[in-house]
DNA sequence: TTTATGGCTGTCA
DNA sequence: ATGACAGCCATAA
């Protein structure tokens, strides 16, 4: 379908993200050919609609944090759908990226 | 067509 | 450590 919008790749990139890791939205922007557009991540994920296989909860910010969106109640259940999976949250609430931080198979720069 | 708006990020104080 | 500023650019009106 001649998508031809740059969301459904950043869509494509967040459903190859595996369960009980994250991303940051920079990071799906790399992936995505999109180096240096984190913002249009984020706003993809504001456009996505109810229903959709895509795992957006996964996509945090840079600070391993979950970003708000315009409402409140998002943030608790993005956490909730993350802990459920495996994700620890520190007191802040925050991600320990070092350690839940997607790594897509490259060359093996693993580690 | 132009203008305004962002679920961000990196740098500097 | 936190707070403020500027920059990148797609989508919507």
């Amino acid at each position: 379908m001649a998508t031809h919008g740059v969301y459904q790749r950043i869509y494509a990139v967040i459903r190859r993200v595996p369960a009980g890791r994250v991303v940051t939205y920079g990071q799906v922007a790399e992936l995505a050919s999109l180096t240096g557009h984190a913002r249009q991540v984020g706003y993809a994920l504001s456009a996505l609609p109810d229903q959709n296989d895509v795992p957006w909860h996964r996509v945090v910010n840079a600070k391993g944090q979950v970003s708000t969106r315009s409402e409140a109640g998002y943030g608790a259940v993005q956490r909730a759908l993350l802990a459920a999976e495996g994700v620890n949250f520190d007191e802040d609430d925050r991600i320990d990226l070092t350690r839940h931080r997607w790594r897509p198979r490259r060359g093996g720069l693993s580690r």
